[in-house]
This record gives structure tokens, C-alpha cells and sequence, in this order.
RNA sequence: GGGAGAUUUCCCGAGCGGUCAAAGGGGGCAGACUGUAAAUCUGUUGUCACUGACUUCGGUGGUUCGAAUCCACCAUCUCCCA
């Protein structure tokens, strides 16, 4: 099957601007396209994974992936799907992000000679000249048009800025740079970005009479039209330190029934037809099907070694519900105890599996807290630093496991 | 520049000068049921030294025995007129 019949098959593809041109082009391996990725945090996220994985395809069908880091257009902020304005970022904050952005994308793209390249807009952006901007490509821009943007529709009940406005123009500016600088033929994006995308193909167009493609990816939603990706408002990170590789895997692992399939088709590299199979399972099998997706994703962003950890973990805890070195672990210190013990609800604070003390209360009240097999029953109930010593396992909910040992 | 209105706990949103830690919904968390799923039902959802105390209702002052509720100023946002 040819690259692009399969992303089509993927679900990937959601809005193209010509498709038989793209389709020859991808498949021939002609095209030279971009993403961009503006920083705004500091890890990039199971959004962006997407993305990165769609540039990964690309590459290894010989199309050229132009990595944009949105130093500049970071500066403005994107309206696009917000209904409230971003918070201004500094220079410093934006500079670092991008520094993180660099190096995650590096696991997965290669950039080495001739295969990729990765620029940032702040490189040109940042050095615009207001009037010069205006001349050079305002003319080009029809504000009637703009206000008719899918992208900014929300926005025109609550209050749009002239500084977010601009942002359609700053992102068209980088596909036009890229077009004329880089001979970037194409760009991609998520679907709700297919606005700002075409303000590029169609300042190519007046510009240098040319015509440059865009295609959007279908935005990775469950099975409710949430966007997925995120856990109680928290984005899912490809940054270790930010979540572990225990919880990325079991975020994965918990995707509901309705949604694997679509996962693993949009995410993984899994053959297609080795996807069709797993279709097949229901019930209970598709469970067993979570976890290869789990397994395959922790695997890609995390490397093979914290891919088993994390599954090990889990196999312990969920079918042995034993101890594990891999599961998150809390060292307690002297200092932690009172008299040689230390509460239970203080244990969970520490551990952070509680905000405060008052939910941790909470919880145990509500019967929601074990250690090891026991139920706890009293709030006040303390742990001595020999019951801990050398491993203790607090499980919070079904689903929640906790190592602590004493030093 | 002129006028009108808004600002409430994670979000939306009710709130009479005392009975307001503040209705209701969403989301979150936990319990039951399950397949580490969904749906459903139940409980819970400011903090702590937890049958009590403390801190919250954009900010700062004020009126009052008492303020989320009244007044003044400031900030931010929305709408109407220019």
C-alpha cells in the first residue's frame, strides 16, 4: 500500500488542499514539508506525538520533514480552540522550551545530513519590521476573510486581540519563508489548524504565483469528542520527569474500548493488517489489546527497557497485586517519622498521591486506601519506620500503587 | 473619548447584610458492579491541630455589632455610541 492510501486508512488525513498532487507527491517521496510546534511548554505532549509520528511516515518514504519550532510565533500565542488568552510567555521561558522541544523530537526524527532539518521561526520573525510587513504581505491578507476563519469564530463572541489576530500572518509568513528559503512545498498540521494553513498557500500564491500544499491530520479525540491526550486537564508528557513512564503506559492501558483501535491505527506503526486482527477481538480480548498498544507507544517514546519496566510493574501490581522494583517508590527519611512512625494520610501526602492532608482523610474515610492487603480503617493510623523498612505497598483506589521503604 | 454591565471556590453558574465554606451542573476522587473498559448507582470534592478553628467570593480601603452581598477608588473584560 502507498504512503498516503495509508494514512487514509490510518484516519490520519482530514482536509487536504489538492489531493492528487499530495498523494503523488508523498508517494514519490517529493515532498519537503513542515510542522510546527510552538513551545509553550516545556515537554512536548501525546498531541504532539501525533505529529511526530506522521513526520517519521513521511521520512521513511523519502519525503524531506522540515521540524518548525515556533520561537516567534510563540511570542504571539494561537487562538486557535482557546477562549481565553494565552499567557504571555517570556523570551527566556520560550527559548527554553524550544531547547526541550529540540531534543525530544530528536529521538524520533532523524536529522542527520540531507534526511531532516530543524529551524525556528523566531530566526526570521523576530526580526520583521513592522511597516516592511505590512507592505510585504498585509496587502495580501483580506481582514473579511480572516474574521470568517473557522479558527476564530469562537473568539469573535468573547474578544479576539489585534496580537492573537496576527497570528494567522505570522504562520503563513513561516510557510512563505519556508517556500521561498528551504523550497518547502508543503506543510501539516492538526485539522483545527487548516485555516492558518491555507493563509499560507494563499500567500504563496500572490507572492510568487505558486502553489504550495497543505494538509491537516484528524485530531485525535475519544470516543466522547474530547481531545485525548490529557488526564483531569493535565497533558499526558513525553518528558519522563514530567510522566513517568508508568503512568504514560498506563494511560494507554486504560483507553476505553471504543478508542484502541483508533489509537493504534493513528498512533503505532503496527501494520494495518495486523491492526484488522485485533479489531476482531471484543470484550474481554480487546483488553489484552490495550496493553500492546500501551506497550508499543511506551516503547517508541520511551525505549525498550522502560517499555518493560512499565509493563512489568503493571503485571505485578494488577495480576499478582505484588510488590515491584518499577513502581513508583517514596523513600522515607528520619525525618519523616515522629517517634519511630509516621501517619498514613502524612505517607500520602509525601508520596503526592494526595494534594493535602484533608483528602487524604478523605479517602481513607471513604475506604479508598490499603496497605498491602489490609484495608485502612482509622485515619490516624501509623505506619513504624519497621513495618516500612524495606518496602510497603499503599494502594490508592483500584488503580493507584505506591512503594514506600524507609532509609 | 462617552455610556451600560460584568468579575464567585478546578470549570460553568446561583447567591436575600447575618442561618455562606457559599445552591445546582460539569469535571475530579473514592465505594458498589466490572475486563486496569464503558454505562449505572452511592458518597465526596477550601485548609488544618476536623463534632471545632482558620482562610476564600478581581484588588485596596470604608460603612456596619456583622459584608460574597452596601459605598469609594483601582484593575481586567464584555457590550453600545464615537
Amino acid at each position: 500500500m502507498k504512503l498516503y492510501d495509508e494514512l487514509v486508512a490510518r484516519g490520519l488525513v482530514a482536509q487536504v488542499t489538492n489531493e492528487e498532487e499530495i498523494k503523488n507527491m508523498i508517494n514519490e517521496g517529493k515532498a519537503k514539508f513542515y510542522i510546527g510546534f510552538d513551545c509553550t511548554a516545556d515537554s512536548l505532549t501525546a498531541g504532539h506525538f501525533m505529529a511526530l509520528t506522521l513526520m517519521k511516515r513521511l521520512q521513511l518514504a523519502g519525503n524531506k520533514p522540515i521540524a518548525l519550532i515556533g520561537g516567534g510565533t510563540t511570542m504571539i500565542g494561537d487562538p486557535t480552540g482557546r477562549t481565553d488568552m494565552r499567557k504571555m510567555l517570556t523570551r527566556e521561558d520560550i527559548d527554553h522550551n524550544a531547547a526541550c522541544f529540540k531534543k525530544q523530537m530528536e529521538r524520533f526524527i532523524d536529522f542527520g545530513e540531507g534526511k531532516a532539518i530543524m529551524v525556528n521561526n523566531a530566526d526570521w520573525l523576530l526580526s520583521l519590521n513592522y511597516v516592511d510587513l505590512l507592505r510585504e504581505v498585509g496587502a495580501c491578507f483580506s481582514v473579511n476573510n480572516m474574521l470568517r476563519a473557522e479558527c476564530y469564530k469562537q473568539r469573535m463572541e468573547r474578544g479576539l486581540s489585534f496580537l492573537e489576530f496576527n497570528y494567522m500572518i505570522m504562520q503563513s509568513y513561516d510557510f512563505y519563508h519556508l517556500f521561498k528559503n528551504y523550497d518547502c512545498n508543503m506543510q501539516f498540521g492538526g485539522d483545527d489548524q487548516w485555516s492558518n494553513m491555507l493563509g499560507g498557500t494563499e500567500l504563496i500564491r500572490k507572492k510568487c504565483g505558486a502553489d504550495a500544499h497543505a494538509m491537516t491530520i484528524t485530531l485525535l479525540t475519544d470516543s466522547n469528542g474530547k481531545k485525548m491526550g490529557k488526564t483531569a486537564g493535565n497533558a499526558v508528557w513525553l518528558d519522563p520527569a514530567k510522566t513517568s513512564p508508568y503512568d504514560f503506559f498506563q494511560y494507554w492501558r486504560n483507553v476505553d474500548d471504543a478508542d484502541v483501535i483508533k489509537c493504534m491505527k493513528m498512533l503505532t506503526f503496527i501494520p494495518l493488517e495486523q491492526i484488522a486482527e485485533y479489531e476482531k477481538c471484543d470484550g474481554s480480548e480487546l483488553n489484552r489489546v490495550k496493553e500492546i498498544l500501551a506497550y508499543n507507544l511506551t516503547e517508541m517514546v520511551h525505549g525498550e527497557e522502560e517499555a518493560n519496566k512499565a509493563r512489568d510493574a503493571a503485571k505485578n501490581v494488577f495480576a499478582a497485586g505484588g510488590a515491584s522494583e518499577n513502581m513508583p517508590t517514596t523513600t522515607l527519611s528520619d525525618e519523616d517519622f515522629t517517634d519511630g512512625a509516621i501517619l498514613v494520610c502524612d505517607m500520602l501526602v509525601k508520596a503526592k498521591l494526595t494534594p493535602s492532608k484533608s483528602e487524604a482523610r478523605r479517602l481513607i474515610q471513604q475506604g479508598g486506601v490499603m496497605v498491602g492487603d489490609a484495608k485502612v480503617e482509622r485515619f490516624d493510623m501509623t505506619l513504624t519506620k519497621g513495618e516500612i523498612a524495606d518496602g510497603v505497598i499503599v494502594k490508592k483506589g483500584k488503580k493507584t500503587y505506591h512503594r514506600f521503604v524507609a532509609e
